[in-house]
DNA sequence: CATATATAGTTAGGTGGCTAACTATAACGA
DNA sequence: TCGTTATAGTTAGCCACCTAACTATATATG
């Protein structure tokens, strides 16, 4: 849940903008609509993972390993790819763990790391749903060109500098 | 958290696209690009709330009821437009009127039915903290134009179109 | 009118975030 | 070299979401 199921209808929106003067409609609305998406592609998103037993964290936690099949890689660096804190990340790990699809390593030379890696169940489990994660995608974004693609983006661009520009000032 | 905080690069979408061939380059970056400000958006709120001692839920739930300040409404109907189950209205709620912020009173005719209210105090929280609550949401628009408002609000309709048809076939 | 069905709200139990604090180890500096 | 500081990971406890099941009440039907 980001926003709203029921967003504010244009007259709400004009009520509210009298009450409280600094609200500016379209601003609020297109806000609402960005997290109204947000919401709906992420439960959709989380339907697909549980039809293979994943969670978003657990499955971002996965994807990332899968760019260095080979490679260790240690909790912090997990966390810091997929947006966690490192408590998190020890939860995502230790239920990961439990179900094979990872396997934590001791460090060879600093005793304070460790490393992990995704097991051949891991490997397995992506490989059997990632077509579909794929495919479901593709299929979402149907409706768009490609140029309305490279627009989307560089408008959601706009909003993040918004954003950063936010905590500066 | 809704996506990776790291972004796959376009080498990375590459790679992967030749691993597995339903992988749509663009359509999963731009899907990425809107997961992750979503979140970044969401988390942003989140702070500004949490200044006033409300969370997105709770917050959310105030925000509905104050459409119709004197009007009772149902912990159902509250769910609903607000957008989570019934049994998290009820954890809500227990917050919110713990805090004084609503009251729950009972219904006259149905003894199953309860109504739920703004108090006074949650009126005042409302309009102590909304007046920086919009001027953060305008600050956050600020660089786009009203054409580029409508823009993105178009280009995410056709995402959720796509969504809506994602679950029909 | 009695029983089945539907509705409203809550409770119980699980998951995945968070922060703060803790343990162990490593590295640095007087 | 010994004490301070930094780093890696975990633990503990909180919050908000979920589903499933439960209680109480109302409604519809044979």
């Amino acid at each position: 849940m980001f926003f709203l199921k029921d967003l504010p209808t244009d007259q709400t929106l004009g009520e509210f903008s009298r009450r409280y003067p600094n609200m500016n409609p379209s601003a609020l609305k297109t806000c609402a609509v960005l997290l109204r998406t947000g919401s709906d592609l992420l439960t959709a998103f989380e339907k697909i993972l549980a039809n293979h037993g994943l969670s978003q964290g657990r499955f971002l936690t996965l994807i990332v390993m899968n760019r260095t099949p080979d490679e260790e890689v240690s909790p912090s660096t997990l966390a810091e790819k997929v947006g966690v804190k490192r408590a998190t990340m020890t939860g995502l790990l230790d239920g990961l763990e439990r179900d094979g699809l990872v396997e934590r390593l001791a460090h060879r030379q600093d005793r304070r790391k460790i490393g992990v890696r995704l097991t051949v169940k891991g490997r397995q489990v992506l490989d059997e749903m990632l077509p579909d994660y794929y495919r479901s995608i593709a299929k979402l974004m149907v409706n768009l060109t490609e140029k309305e693609r490279l627009d989307l983006m560089s408008l959601l661009g706009k909003v993040n500098r918004g954003l950063s520009s936010l905590f500066k000032a």
